[in-house]
DNA sequence: TGTACATCAGTGAACGCGCGTTCACTGATGTAC
DNA sequence: TGTACATCAGTGAACGCGCGTTCACTGATGTAC
């Protein structure tokens, strides 16, 4: 049942959407290779052609979570008069439906605390696509001295994502909506 | 081998003590019965006379994380000249000693994407705690309506958990020190 | 106060289960001549 | 262009392992009389 290799990798790139998808959903831990490579509608014997660990999906899947966190970060803010870029991208990041599809979500927000314990090579990919986001909001400020837009951007975006993991964890939806809306509220203010 | 129901009592604040430790360490997934149980000097068959799962100690040493939390966070910002309390709270909350020693930090920042995907119990004595830290915060801003202090401290406590989780992620350790330096003189201005 | 018995904190072996990983196998794809 | 062979993507069974949980047992503690 050999795949060509046009096949295979795109095989391989689905095998990354879906860890992505399903890590976001559900937790890293929590995804077995198992459950995920039956997602992708293939058996899970499959999985070492392509990756030599679970660690190694782990990584790329973070790097693809995130450039399409950075992609969908950029669009909100282009096409925007000046000076309300950052506030389209708050309105998205901070926005009910981000906080509710975990799926397709920012890995920092949704994975943060098992990041924070992952190997290197999957910190150092949340580390490429944070810095990514910390440009494209710094880019926002405009007039602004560019390490000064940097260390307001990090401010930011620490903001941000603390904001939609306490929305998440908090079990009273008024004080999750609260969180989030005033967190708008205050880098509108920025 | 029966102890003393005064014993037993002190055995089992000991369990949830080493649980809200090993979890900031290690994660909780990551952190099996077995392990715990022999850090906190028993063997892992006694554990179910204390509790009745492992979610039940996960929920009570959620509320015992945040009440060391809470205490400490009181600590820092009393007995300060007024107007500085924040700034005091920030100080403690934002250091790398925090960052650092996870075993006895902030469970939201050390667990908090964890703690979203958590059962309801558990995320509601994360919420019970986030309440009281955000009276702790609030209670800084002198001379400032209730609700909008309450409003302000959201956005500060959010700011502070998202820091504090990016700046255990990122690699790089002057990133990971001006997220935290940044995040602190922003919340000085506040 | 002393005696007999029930309780139950803690031990250590055992349970089923799902995990990440390995492997023999299949058969279409790619390559060498 | 056609033939023979190597490659390797994907299948499905199997592996050892550690997990949360259960259980028979021990013996000091607590209780009833």
């Amino acid at each position: 049942m050999k795949k060509s290799k046009l096949e295979a990798a795109e095989t391989r790139r689905r095998i990354v959407r879906t860890a992505a998808a399903e890590f976001g959903r559900n937790g890293i831990n929590e995804t077995g290779l198992s459950d995920l490579m039956a997602a992708a509608g293939l058996t899970h014997g499959g999985f070492y052609r392509h990756f030599g660990s679970k660690d190694q999906l782990v990584a790329e899947a973070c790097a693809a979570g995130m450039e399409s966190v950075v992609e969908t970060t950029e669009a909100a803010a282009s096409h925007r008069p000046a000076n309300s870029g950052l506030q389209a991208i708050a309105e998205r990041y901070l926005s009910t439906d981000h906080r509710d599809n975990q799926s397709d979500g920012c890995p920092l927000a949704g994975l943060g605390s098992e990041l924070a314990r992952s190997d290197d090579s999957t910190r150092a990919a949340a580390t490429a696509g944070f810095l990514k986001l910390v440009d494209v909001v710094a880019r926002q400020y405009r007039r602004t001295k560019p390490d000064v837009a940097k260390a307001r951007a990090l401010v930011a975006l620490s903001a941000m994502i603390g904001a939609v993991t306490m929305s998440r964890i908090v079990t009273d939806p008024k004080l999750s909506a609260a969180i989030l809306q005033q967190t708008k509220k205050h880098l509108a203010n920025t």
